[in-house]
DNA sequence: AGTCGATTCGAACGAGCGTTCGAGAGTGCT
DNA sequence: AGCACTCTCGAACGCTCGTTCGAATCGACT
């Protein structure tokens, strides 16, 4: 006599919580996550007020799942795809593409991602911010690889690799589907503005006018 | 016999409404503009609930007096910043130093102005948006004349001075007073990775991996 | 002393907030 | 039929929200 199965029926209630999750996004995107009430994600998903609170306990951990499911695909997917690949540029690559493809095809989730992190509250803020300073690890580890294959970098490396998620996370504020490019151009133009502005080859800016350029970038 | 003086007394009206403004800045940068109740900030500044609606209608227009100004004075700034200078690296340069200046020197507003753009209601947000839009047809020209002197870029324009827009404004996210460079170091890094990042020099990384490396980057 | 505008505030308004609770369907097993 | 478990919901809870109102205080001028 076997033990009473855990999940008899492999219950369409985890379906029904993505598109709780996917609604929610799509919400909170528009209006921030304080700006929304649970009533307005009642109406959007059509399941009553109480009845959202079969699925999860309370706002923040609504706002939670969201964060944590998004980031965490991101990073699973990135390392599934640097798996086969060597060289430390196309390395960098395809972290830049892994993001912005996923920026570009959830943007809901990656504009709460983003814009929210301060929103959640602290049992649930550390553990996402857990996964953020991995997939930073993770970045500056590639950033080194290149910098070491190429000239050395003139430019103090966190501000550099920080610079180039400034340009990835700045995307949600301006990007329309319509008339801007799609993921691979973005994709080139961000790794390219971001592995020539990097490298020390004196090109044709090799000479830039600063304030005080007899000491520039040191550390 | 003259008039009457408009202003008899100079209020130091003005100069609380001031107080009131960089106070409600700080709290909303920490906690978000709906995420902020009016008690808070009666608290904060130590002024009556009701008091508070003597120096402005609503909250609403709290959060537009501090975008305003706060956006007002950069573009100003910059104007007078960029009378005497024709090199366009040079003006481009100085388009950078003044956002990072002020970021540095008002982190408080600069993250209400980034962060809070769309809790402003409509019409409100139409006048930021103007301001907005003006800023960034001036970055735009400027650029023009940088990739105009320079080699031509290879980068859809629009594309690449929202990059640059990325990094700075993303600044807001990360930087620590302590730890991280200053405004000159901060500018420097910046300016020099998309100026060499942007120029057609085909330097250390001018063949750059790609996914459809015949047909990159061509509009 | 009296007047007037500028400034401040306590108290209250109606509305909306996140969350809880207990009751009731729906479904499959014995 | 009866039970157990999953799922759903209307109604209400205590609380906080942005805003309003009428009265009080102040300083300067007549």
């Amino acid at each position: 006599m076997a033990v009473a199965a855990p999940t008899p029926t492999p219950r369409n209630t985890e379906v029904k919580l993505q598109h709780i999750l996917r609604v929610s996004a799509q919400i909170f995107a528009a209006h921030g996550f304080e700006g929304t009430s649970m009533r307005d994600i009642s109406k959007a998903t059509e399941i009553s007020l109480s009845g959202l609170y079969y699925y999860f306990d309370s706002k923040q951990r609504l706002l939670y799942l969201i964060q944590k499911n998004t980031f965490t695909f991101i990073v699973e997917r990135l390392q599934e795809r640097l798996a086969g690949i060597d060289d430390p540029t196309a390395r960098l690559r395809a972290l830049v593409q892994n993001h912005i493809d996923y920026f570009l095809s959830h943007p809901n989730e990656m504009k709460v991602l983003s814009h929210e992190e301060e929103a959640l509250e602290n049992p649930f803020r550390q553990e996402v911010a857990a996964i953020k300073r991995k997939y930073f690890a993770l970045a500056r580890k590639i950033h080194e690889e290149v910098v070491r294959e190429a000239a050395h970098s003139v430019f103090n490396e966190r501000v550099a690799v920080l610079s180039l998620f400034g340009m990835m996370n700045w995307v949600y504020q301006w990007h329309k589907p319509g008339i801007d490019p799609g993921a691979d151009e973005l994709t080139d133009t961000i790794v390219g503005i971001f592995l020539r502005g990097v490298s020390a080859a004196s090109g044709k800016f090799g000479n830039l006018p600063t304030t005080v350029p007899s000491e520039v970038h040191s550390e």
